[in-house]
DNA sequence: ATTATCTATAGATCTATAGATAATGC
DNA sequence: ATTATCTATAGATCTATAGATAATGC
């Protein structure tokens, strides 16, 4: 039981964990929870299957390490809205920074959407300890700029909402925008601009 | 063999076949399709395991089956999109349809999102053969309107990929949604007001 | 006569464990 | 001495089929 050992842990322990780990993201981002084997995991990490129980407890366990491992980084960008910058700025950044991770980090998106598709059944517990404080104290950030009109005024929490949606959205739905608008040249371009255009307007009606 | 059977269907036939397919629509939605069993599908359908297979010839023409079935009837709001209407008119009430089919009918947007989430594997040719059509033409439709004057110009694919990822995202992600703003009670109300106010702003921007 | 349903089970796949062997670190 | 890896396989689950029986429609 590595896992439980207090001890510190191993060279060959971290890489062999972080192996399994970039495996698990490729194959359970793919094919959901269910869907996934621990032959495609061990097959992606390099090592036998009995190997990688070893590393982990068991298939739930590389899921929950994954999710609770990735959850920090890809609230990053959020935890980072600036009270003090300037409020336009601070949420077209973060509108930015969500569509670069859609475009870069496509897997780690369809992991979360795979979770909240079917109900979040190992991560509900953890979207309200961790997510929710967070989501509820931007939203309050974002509703402060709207009453003192720096903003214009619409719902906060539907504001995160709906850039979470579509910025997402590029990601999860990669495979139905690639069948749609086959030519792939122009296509972050045209979909950051237009992003881009509609937050601001949102933001900037009179 | 009875689904290659030309003859005509029983009224058993019908029913059962409607009967399994409501069922697939609860456990492909909620599982995916390597997620979902048999089992679950017989014990909703309320038959027999093996008289699923005598109604279908196995897991994959039951997927198959549903998200053809299921296509037409998705996809008509857009169909509908009248050439001959007010421009704003026509894509708010695109918007609300698709709003309230989200409200509606949940399960046959997760269903779609598992599908494509996972590469669009059993539904990537319909995509390009019956979705990719109606897509071109309504983005044409929408880009007359633009160079026409009657709406704010923005790029018309872009737009309808903000539609479907906005108005989808409240089904899809409903999980999310209900751990972040427990109380239900305006949710839809909310819900509603925000995203019609975002393709308003955009479409009547000057 | 044909259609529909059931029991029993074959055969494949999947998670996890047992137990032996090899590699590594003091 | 401890950590890491391997082979073999138990036990559960899952799709699909075989073959007998029951229900339905002319």
């Amino acid at each position: 039981m590595a896992q439980t050992a207090a001890k510190k842990p191993s060279r060959i322990q971290l890489r062999n964990r972080r192996r399994i780990m970039d495996a698990a993201l490729e194959v359970f981002s793919q094919h959901g929870y269910r869907g996934a084997t621990l032959d495609q995991i061990a097959e992606g990490a390099g090592m036998s299957k009995p190997n990688l129980i070893y590393y982990f407890d068991g298939k739930e366990a590389i899921h929950v390490a994954l999710l609770n491992a990735l959850m920090t980084e890809w609230l990053a960008p959020l935890q980072d809205m600036n009270p003090g910058g300037e409020p336009l700025d601070e949420i077209l950044t973060y509108v930015r920074r969500k569509m670069e991770m859609s475009r870069l980090y496509p897997r780690e998106s369809r992991l979360f959407a795979n979770e909240i598709l079917q109900g979040a059944p190992r991560m509900g517990p953890h979207l309200v300890s961790g997510l929710k404080p967070l989501f509820d104290e931007k939203a309050a950030l974002i509703g402060r700029w709207m009453e003192d009109g720096r903003l214009a005024k619409s719902d906060p929490q539907q504001l995160i909402l709906s850039i979470w949606a579509i910025t997402q959205h590029y990601a999860d739905f990669d495979a139905q925008i690639r069948a749609l608008i086959p030519d792939e040249a122009a296509g972050w371009d045209a979909a950051n601009a237009h992003v881009e255009r509609i937050f601001r307007e949102l933001l900037t009606a009179n």
